[in-house]
DNA sequence: ATAATATATGCAGAAATGCGCATATGCTCT
DNA sequence: AGAGCATATGCGCATTTCTGCATATATTAT
């Protein structure tokens, strides 16, 4: 039961829907969940922690970054909340604007050569 | 985005789950639930208010009694939710130990010939 | 009308949550 | 070692959540 009020809690909150959206289509570290969404370095890490802790997200350290992604447990064991969520949000407009801006943000990223 | 942050909400507290398995087989009152699950009048009332709110129950009145159960477009627009609560906690104690109660609570009713 | 039963709600206090600020930690490069 | 970037975290504060107590409302029975 622990587990499951856990994951709904993680869900409860817009800043963290936000995020799984942004990481269901790829790997993100911090910096980019945080520019992309517009919030604070505090929020970030701090959500993404909790989205963590839930089990929901994994995380990976690759030199001075942190990247995070959805865990094979959330991909297994709730698979159907997961597809919930993508399927409800598709066009909600703060996740079209979310996504907008991160592709811009890995646009800028690559033409500063920054990582790889 | 709001309804579903809500929805989540509305799930990520013990006692909401207990109730909402409880009333997974049937429609129950207020105080059927508040004996079963051995809680406060106002504990069981503000809950079910709050899966109410989000969307998941709908409550009906008969004479003194307020009667609560899944409503249809929880059954629809979140039947895979739904399957998750009722999945993970088949075997759950506390829950096994709610229906049990709840089974008394009924028998009660019947030998005391309180409604019907 | 009065009493009794069932349910809802205003209020208050305790606990939890969300977030910013400042700071700590970890890693990389020079 | 020192500078710089990325991320995590202690602390404090504002807000929200949860729940009990007392009370209000609704319904039924006498």
């Amino acid at each position: 039961m622990r587990e499951l009020t856990r994951v709904f809690n993680a869900l409860s909150d817009e800043t963290r829907l936000r995020m799984l959206k942004l990481l269901s289509e790829r790997e993100l570290c911090v910096c980019e969940i945080m520019q992309a969404m517009g919030i604070s370095q505090t929020r970030a890490s701090r959500n993404l922690g909790i989205l963590r802790d839930a089990g929901l997200l994994v995380d990976r350290r690759e030199g001075q970054w942190v990247h995070y992604s959805l865990s094979e447990h959330a991909l297994s064991s709730f698979s159907k909340l997961i597809e919930l969520v993508e399927d409800s949000l598709v066009s909600d407009e703060i996740i079209l604007k979310d996504k907008k801006k991160l592709e811009e943000t890995l646009m800028m990223e690559k033409h500063e050569g920054r990582k790889e």
